[in-house]
RNA sequence: GCCUGGGUGGCGGAACUGGUAGACGCAAGGGACUUAAAAUCCCUCGGAGAUAAUCUCUGUACGAGUUCAAUUCUCGUCCCAGGUACCA
């Protein structure tokens, strides 16, 4: 016998049995249900790493429990290829972004398959390949025709030194991320699709989403985030025209004593002009268009604003306020204007404080009198009414419909709706993406590519460092076409790719007919396959990725393309796997091992010596180099090792700060395993697994071990099927294992072997999804043949859950004073009395009579005696 | 800033709808086996204090509250992580 699992044995034998019987390949079979188990896929970045090692562990273990238990599973694997990081590794390298992109997906198609993960090989697709991206193309081009998509002018980051397009990535406290020159904003006409015209379809459906959770919804629903309002227009003093503004706070209209516009709101150049503050507006729209857009960018800007010199009334005290324009409007929410009510909004009141403008009470809580010039505040909350003509007295809350229909009346207002969620912007001015179908002809004007020319492929030359914006405007050949409507033959194609969200948003669909190429996926596939039953990914995608997918699943719905919404019936956000970041002065983040600690005990820069400054604990990723490739784990562990250690670490929506201290443990375990079972294997050659109920048992070890195993298969089926909560499921097997170790092998009858032997090959079957090539190797040890896969999942026999006994916990006061055993089914009465005849509790209790003995009967046995 | 999570021994974590805090592991210490080592097996292991076995107090980031009973519910504070629309 040998003493140890071999694991460089084992796994690669079961693997090539995997291969050549075809065991994950699967196709349409309308006589089984159907079990959709997907995992984010990955970015090829180059190796896996821990984090993805845990993704899809989970999902293989799901998979082949849904398998054992009789489904027919899809279980597809690809690549999300296209994206910045191989346009960047390519400039670092001096290589070809395709070069790059397809070497690292052999290297990782390598390590998935070491890993055993049970996926359908066959139906592999790679986002950057043409035959996937044409129908991702062909779609834009129906969103096209249907007004789905549309053009605008819009903001990118813009270096002027290296001119080109920056990703909010690449910019760094305002600077390049390569050059460090201060980065710019730069208007472009930019391709838009239009997800907020679904904006309340997707916010009704989170609460339809049972199968998420629900954290992710309420992100979903906070980042659509509707809010009722109103539109109340203000006309421009001295001209006939208005400004209209959205706000949540109707009632506090009276309080409205000064306006602010976005900086690029279309009005403030014309407001401005002819008046003293013209140059001063000009600079200050200047310098916002400085500054970073992003929102957490935004923060990080002092509050500020300038006055245009213009005046607006209020619609409802008639009177004329100033129009400023501020750095922290936003032109793409609401209107874009805003009325400021600096009693009622605390960045109003800062912004009215700083500039000295009039502070106008219209809300005074309850009880308490507000004074505009101590006040250090804004009330924000709900009161009565004052200063405003003929509502004060009134509730505020009462008070924001009738204004409303007031304002309506004189022309001035109504109620709307206004979302927080923006259209989707997919222009990439990059050189690593899907091509825009789109031409643009100086008679015509934007001209769709005619589907017989698709795909539009994105030519093998890659001018990635070429300046002046996109690199593929740079390749005249491609750039220049003839018109395909008038054909003039200096039209110009669309030389922008597109958001590499967009190939992620419809990939799930792609796997049901990886190879179909009468569209972009079979219908009847579709029809068999989708939705996705199974989604599992990091949490961080909680918002866009999973919001863009759902908008997809609507368009297409939309088109009559599919008959269903939800493209992810049940979600699973794993927990991010983490790790300290280390920076060197010199070489800037440094992978692990390009860091030693020294004698005296300094980290240090293996390339120049220099000491490193190691950073927050955040998720692994490339780019900041905090990555743990599984390769060492698996050449000295094995995959199985590797893989019961993943998933022993955490529950899977944790959180992980990843260290490799207690793999010896994981590996410790399936040894244990090994050496039981060969243990065994002879002395139980002739016995069959138990069956029966526990009461059939003479001997109580047996009895004890078959409940124990009994309970054992139901704990580790409820963690899997319900809560995915593999950690618990295998420490519940690791009890029955130090059980059975405790079992004297000399003195065991015949009815024990029965026991033993039920025992051990349900211990294999509810491991074989963890570690699966461990289990077959052993069950086939067992005399048993075929892939233990195609056995069914053990089903556990209700009648022997549970022991004759229970225990009775005994608080005094809620504190634990007392424990003992009794026969189970004791009634409440006798439970108390037993209780309070109890030595220690006498003890206790003294002569102090209980006030009151409250007696709990549930899956605990409890008695709290309150003195 | 805003939205969403999280915080339990030296460490990873467990405790199901409030009911024995620390399951299962790691690390550490002690012991057995061995010529020795590895492997394996057994014991101890939140803190403080008293003891012959045993017992008492205290303890789930911090501070309040609700309850017979709070890691769990409510309010407030601190810290950490994710997202924040061009990282994927």
């Amino acid at each position: 016998m040998e003493e140890r699992y071999q694991p460089e044995l084992v796994e690669p034998k079961w693997q090539a049995y995997w291969k050549e019987n075809h065991v994950f390949k699967v196709t349409e079979d309308p006589s089984k249900e159907k079990y959709y188990l997907l995992e984010m896929f990955p970015y090829p970045s180059g190796k896996i790493h821990i984090g993805h090692v845990r993704n899809y562990t989970i999902g293989d273990v799901v998979v082949r429990y849904k398998r054992m238990k009789g489904f027919n599973v899809l279980h597809p694997m690809g690549w999300d290829a296209f994206g910045m990081p191989a346009e960047n590794a390519a400039i670092d390298n001096n290589t070809h972004p395709a070069a790059w992109t397809y070497d690292n997906i052999s290297a990782m198609r390598v390590q998935l398959k070491k890993m055993g993960f049970s996926y359908d090989w066959d139906r592999e697709i790679a986002t950057c390949r043409p035959e996937y991206y044409k129908w991702e193309q062909w779609l834009f081009l129906k969103m096209l025709e249907k007004g789905m998509a549309y053009r605008k002018e819009s903001y990118v980051n813009w270096c002027e030194k290296c001119q080109t397009v920056l990703a909010n990535e690449q910019v760094e406290q305002d600077k390049c991320w390569r050059c460090s020159q201060t980065v710019q904003q730069k208007k472009l006409w930019q391709w838009f699709f239009k997800i907020t015209d679904y904006a309340q379809d997707l916010l009704v459906h989170c609460d339809q989403l049972p199968g998420w959770p629900d954290k992710v919804t309420v992100m979903q629903k906070n980042w659509i985030g509707r809010s009722v309002g109103s539109e109340l227009k203000f006309k421009i003093d001295g001209r006939n025209e208005d400004i209209v503004v959205f706000t949540t706070r109707p009632d506090t209209v009276f309080g409205a004593t000064f306006m602010c516009l976005a900086p690029e709101h279309p009005l403030v150049e014309s407001l401005s002009k002819g008046n003293k503050q013209q140059d001063e507006v000009a600079a200050f729209v200047q310098k916002v268009s400085r500054q970073e857009r992003s929102a957490e960018g935004l923060e990080k800007y002092e509050k500020e604003g300038v006055f245009t010199g213009a005046y607006c009334i209020n619609p409802a005290t008639e009177q004329k306020i100033p129009v400023y324009t501020a750095n922290f409007v936003l032109m793409e929410y609401g209107t874009g204007a805003i009325m400021s009510v600096p009693a009622g909004d605390q960045r109003d009141f800062d912004f009215a404080r700083k500039y000295g403008l009039d502070i106008r009470i219209v809300v005074q809580p309850e009880g308490e009198t507000l004074d505009a010039n101590t006040m250090s505040e804004a009330y924000t909350g709900a009161g009565i009414m004052v200063n405003s003509g003929e509502f004060n007295g009134l509730d505020s809350k009462a008070a924001m419909d009738i204004m409303t229909d007031w304002l309506e009346q004189k022309g001035r207002g109504k109620k709307t709706i206004s979302y927080r969620l923006r259209d989707w912007g997919i222009s990439r001015q990059r050189y690593w993406g899907a091509p825009i179908p789109v031409i643009h002809c100086p008679d015509c004007g934007v001209v769709p590519v005619p589907e017989a020319d698709l795909p539009i492929r994105l030519p093998e030359e890659a001018n990635l460092l070429a300046k002046g914006g996109s690199p593929l405007s740079t390749l005249a050949y491609f750039a220049t076409v003839t018109c395909p409507e008038c054909g003039r033959q200096d039209a110009k194609r669309d030389t922008d790719t597109m958001d590499t969200f967009v190939e992620s948003s419809w990939y799930y669909l792609r796997y049901c007919s990886p190879r179909y190429d009468d569209g972009m996926f079979d219908p009847k596939a579709v029809r068999y396959w989708a939705p996705v039953d199974q989604y599992i990914g990091g949490v961080e995608h909680a918002v866009l990725h999973l919001l863009y997918s759902r908008y997809f699943m609507r368009v297409l719905h939309t088109l009559g393309m599919i008959d269903f919404k939800e493209p992810f019936t049940r979600l699973l956000t794993q927990g991010m796997v983490c790790k300290e970041t280390m920076t060197c002065p010199e070489h800037g983040y440094l992978f692990p091992e390009e860091a030693v600690k020294t004698a005296d005990g300094n980290l240090v820069c293996t390339r120049c010596n220099q000491d490193v400054a190691v950073g927050r604990v955040i998720k692994m990723s490339k780019s900041k180099k905090n990555v743990v490739d599984p390769n060492e784990l698996l050449e000295k562990y094995g995959a199985d090792v590797t893989r019961l250690f993943s998933l022993f670490a955490a529950p899977p929506e944790r959180d992980l700060e990843w260290s490799e201290d207690g793999v010896e443990g994981s590996n410790r375990f399936v040894n244990r395993v090994w050496r039981l079972v060969l243990e065994w294997l002879e002395k139980i050659e002739d016995s069959k697994p138990f069956a029966g109920p526990a009461s059939d048992l003479s001997s109580e070890p047996a009895k004890a071990l078959y409940i124990k195993a009994n309970q054992t298969i139901q704990k580790v089926t409820e963690d899997i099927d319900k809560s995915f909560h593999f950690n618990t499921a295998i420490s519940a097997v690791m009890e029955l294992v130090n059980e059975m170790y405790a079992i004297d092998a000399e003195a065991t009858d015949t009815e024990m072997k029965t026991v033993i032997r039920f025992s051990l090959e349900n211990i294999l079957l509810l491991l074989s999804p963890i570690i699966p090539h461990f289990c077959e190797e052993l069950f086939e040890r067992l005399g048993k043949t075929g892939s233990i896969l195609e056995h069914p999942w053990p089903d556990y026999r209700k009648d022997s859950l549970k022991t004759d006994e229970v225990l009775v916990v005994v608080q005094i006061n809620g504190k634990l004073r007392s424990k003992f055993t009794m026969g189970v089914g004791a009634k409440e009465a006798v439970i108390k009395e037993m209780a309070l005849a109890d030595e220690k509790i006498k003890k206790h209790m003294g002569d102090k009579p209980p006030k009151k003995v409250i007696v709990i009967i549930k899956k605990q046995t409890l008695v709290n005696i309150v003195v």
